[in-house]
DNA sequence: AGGTGTATAGTCCATGTGGACTAATCGACT
DNA sequence: AGTCGATTAGTCCACATGGACTATACACCT
C-alpha cells in the first residue's frame, strides 16, 4: 500500500507549503514562486503545475474552494490544504530532510525546514551530517584509490567536484548548525508575522 | 528544425561516450556505469536504458551491429556507434560545458571533458567562470537585500546554502583551471592505453 | 483606429522516467 | 535432489514533465 507521501514530488510539496500561507490558485503559485526565485530549486512550468495540483487533490491533500471568475477571462479555480495535506507536509520534510542522495529533495525540504520544530530540525540535520561525512569519505577513498591504480586526472574531474562540493558541503552544514543551535537565532512562528509575503502575495495576486 | 543534439539527455550521451570505447549491448553499459559509480550523476534503471537507446537508434547515432545468444537467455542486441553519434558527444558537450543552469548535463560535460582538445575545454571552462561569477554575486545580493528587508534567517537557509555551495564551486573551479592549464597535467589520447577501462570491460562482460 | 506585444489562466500532448514484471541461468545451502 | 536467492537481459506500463497551443484582456505606439 503506497503511502501518499511517497507519491509527492518536489512541486507537489511547494504546492503545499504555499497554501499553508493561504488559499490560492494554481496560476497565482506560479508567480509566487517565480516571484521568490524558487525556480532556482524546482523548473516551474504551466503544463506541470495543473498537472501536480490535480494529482494532490485526487490524493485527497488538497480540495478545491471555489471557481470566481474575472470578466470574460478563463475560470479561476482556488485551492485550500486539507489537514492530510498539513501533515504530509511534516512528513515528507522530516524524510528528506536527513537523506544525502536526492540532492533536489533536500534543499526543497531546506527551504521548508521551517514547518519543523528547532530542535526536531537540528537532529535531522546531524544525521545527514553524519550521512554526509560518510558518502564524503568513501568518495574520497575511491578517488584515491583510482588516482594510486594509475587512472589519468583527466578522467577523474568529476569526481574531484563531487569531492570538492561534498567537502564544501560539510563545511557549510557544521556552521549552520553552530548558528542555528544558538539562541539568537530566530526560529519558529513565534517572530513578526511575514508582512514580506503578504506584499509578495498581493504583488502576486495584483 | 531540431537537432537530434538538443534532444540528447544526460543518459544519452554517456551511452554514446560509452560506445566510443567500444561496442556494447545495454546491459553491459549499465553495469559498467554502476561499477564506475557514474551512476552519481545519472540514474541507471533498466527502462530508461534500454528506452535511450532505441531513441538513439532512431536518430541515427547509434546502430546494431549483431545479436547474439547465450544459451537459451534472452538475446543481447549489441551496438556501435555511428560518426553522427561521435560527432555529437563534441558538440554536446562544448554547449554544456560552459552552462551554469542544468547542473547535472555540466556534471556529465566534466565527465566526458576528455573528449574535448585541452585548450577548447580551458576556454569553456573560463567562460564557465565567469557566468558562475555573475550568478554568485546576484544570489548573494539578492541574499542580502531580503535580510535588510528583514526576512527571518530561518526562511533564507536554502538560499545561504545555495550561495555558499556557488561559492565553493566557483573556488574549485579556479582551482582545476590552475592545475589543468599547467603542462605537467596529461591531456589527450597521447597516453597508456587505459588498462584498467579494459579491464573493467572484462568485468563488466565477464 | 489599427497593429503589436505581453500578461492572464489554463488545456493538451509528445517524450522521458522508473518501477514492476518475466523468464532463464547459476551458485549456495541443506 | 530440491529450493532459495541473486544475476542476466530485457519488456511493459503508469505516471511526471515541459513545451506548444488557445483565447481573452490590457498597454503601448503611430
Amino acid at each position: 500500500m503506497k503511502d501518499a507521501v511517497d507519491r509527492l514530488t518536489p512541486l507537489g510539496l511547494m504546492v503545499l507549503a504555499l497554501l499553508a500561507e493561504g488559499d490560492m490558485h494554481p496560476y497565482e503559485m506560479i508567480r509566487l514562486l517565480r516571484l521568490r526565485r524558487d525556480d532556482r530549486i524546482v523548473p516551474v512550468t504551466n503544463g506541470t503545475m495543473y498537472h501536480t495540483v490535480a494529482r494532490l487533490e485526487r490524493a485527497g491533500l488538497v480540495a478545491e474552494v471555489g471557481v470566481d471568475r474575472d470578466g470574460n477571462r478563463p475560470e479561476r479555480t482556488t485551492y485550500s490544504v486539507t489537514d492530510a495535506g498539513t501533515a504530509a507536509v511534516g512528513e515528507w520534510v522530516r524524510r528528506e530532510l536527513a537523506r544525502v542522495d536526492r540532492p533536489t529533495e533536500f534543499r526543497v525540504a531546506l527551504a521548508e525546514a521551517h514547518n519543523l520544530e528547532r530542535g526536531e530540525a537540528i537532529d535531522l540535520l546531524r544525521i545527514r551530517r553524519g550521512a554526509l561525512a560518510d558518502a564524503h569519505r568513501a568518495l574520497a577513498d575511491g578517488h584515491r584509490l583510482a588516482q594510486h591504480k594509475g587512472v589519468p586526472a583527466q578522467y577523474l574531474l568529476e569526481v574531484d567536484r563531487d569531492e570538492a562540493m561534498l567537502g564544501a558541503e560539510l563545511a557549510w552544514l557544521d556552521d549552520l548548525l553552530a548558528r542555528i543551535a544558538h539562541p539568537d537565532f530566530l526560529w519558529g512562528p513565534d517572530h513578526e508575522p511575514t508582512e514580506r509575503y503578504l506584499a509578495q502575495r498581493k504583488a502576486a495576486r495584483q
